[in-house]
DNA sequence: CGCGATTTGTGCACGCCTTCACAAGCGCCT
DNA sequence: AGGCGCTTGTGAAGGCGTGCACAAATCGCG
């Protein structure tokens, strides 16, 4: 696990190097760089050429000391005394993450959210491209989305071949979902965000991530119902504003 | 609704009351109990009565000794030899999560994603009602989706009260989401999920989760991205590449 | 009625992640 | 040139979460 990157001039580390095993990246720090790359790219636009970690840590709203960390199991150079240059520290974590190529990326399911996702421009915005879309119904095929023609998810493994497709979104009603997952897995496709609400297996060199919106708001129900429960204490039973709301088992 | 949770759960619980919260619940433990929830669901609907941990496990794709921790946590009673419940295991994990109220939630901003948020079936069949919609565009206002009329946002603060809404979505563009989330606070919502791709600051007993389309697609690419150097390249000068791909073995 | 099969609940150890605290390094000012 | 203030990078400690392995508990059956 030599870090290859390290000691040479701080300004082209890229080259074709491509052949490179990362060092192992703590999972936690992964899901974190895209925070910071966000927030490197505003503090950019701002006129800003260097960032404290601690300005950068605000910017992300994380701890200081956590951020340094994270940069620095990917070997970046910040400058003590000054900071990190944003420029350079945006160019490392997009080389890191793999957006300096643009990866292609496939939609299945146009129901209300694979519409939405179909047009979200945060996609194209960073580094991503939908070059298909897919839906089971027939009635759907055909039709025009954000300039993207609809095509029948028969096809799907034909096309995810032909256009080299490595990511597919799944937006399926969770009946589907699974067999859209084994459709793409043979086609080749190794990474799979899934948004319907199911458990997917996949082999295990395909990586799977999950986004469930009633998820989401479950979680915070429960808080709602922490917080709701705490707000009784202080100074005693007093009549909390909507306490009786309440349905509590006797 | 018939909540009847277990009378006396060993130790802290202090009877019936409302005022009990589970305070001591880790927090991945009550991001997985959606998740639980759901597979039950699944699990009732096929007709069973109990449910192993086994079963469950795999149904929710987790470890079972970790789903047995999570459910021991809540004090839930499963019978040794037999299994859970999974009537009564459904009922004890909605009652935690407060799903046995309807919470009331308002969606706050309605391009791509928040359109496809609005109709999203997930939220009414699992315990939320969306209520409102607001939006900062006149020309969006009085139109109806999904049978709501769209609001302006400058009703938002009136309409957060007189509806007690408990739960705010915002899905605006990064640039207004930290002045809807201040008005939601102001207004009294102590829980917000954003969509936008930015970091929202709130008083500390104002709950955020956060859900970022683009980071997760980053994440993935991040994995290609390692797939993809710890393979040979055919063409490339791959002379080391014997010592690269040895990442995994270490 | 007791025994074995089955499954829960949990003590324990391990590893990951977070956070603190500080030495090392860098630039600027005098 | 030298000192001073600022910031990074990291060792160490503590907390949290996970998974194993097993005792305790329950049911069914002979």
């Amino acid at each position: 696990m030599s870090q290859q990157r390290h000691g040479s001039t701080p300004g082209h580390v890229r080259g074709d190097d491509a052949v490179q095993a990362f060092p192992d990246l703590p999972e936690a720090t992964i899901a974190r760089l895209p925070e910071y790359l966000r927030a490197l790219h505003n503090l950019g636009e701002a006129g800003a050429d260097t960032v404290s970690s601690e300005g950068l840590a605000a910017a992300a709203g994380v701890n200081s000391a956590k951020l340094r960390k994270d940069l620095s199991h990917l070997g970046s150079y910040g400058t003590r005394g000054v900071g990190y240059d944003v420029t350079l520290l945006i160019e490392q974590i997009e080389y890191v993450l793999g957006l300096d190529q643009r990866r292609a990326v496939c939609l299945v399911g146009l129901g209300n959210l694979g519409h939405a996702l179909a047009g979200y421009d945060g996609f194209a915005s960073r580094g991503f491209k939908i070059v298909a879309l897919f839906d089971a119904d027939e009635s759907k095929v055909g039709e025009h989305i954000h300039g993207l023609a609809v095509r029948h998810i028969a096809d799907l493994g034909r096309v995810a071949v032909e256009e080299k497709i490595a990511i597919g979104v799944i937006a399926t009603p969770p009946g589907a979902a699974q067999a859209v997952a084994d459709v793409l897995v043979d086609a080749g496709v190794t990474s799979i965000l899934n948004f319907a609400p199911c458990v997917l297996s996949v082999p295990s060199n395909v990586d799977v991530r999950k986004v469930d919106l009633a998820i989401e708001l479950q979680i915070l129900s429960f808080h709602e119902h922490r917080k709701a429960s705490l707000t009784a204490l202080p100074g005693g039973r007093s009549a909390a504003t909507a306490g009786n709301q309440e349905a509590v088992g006797s």
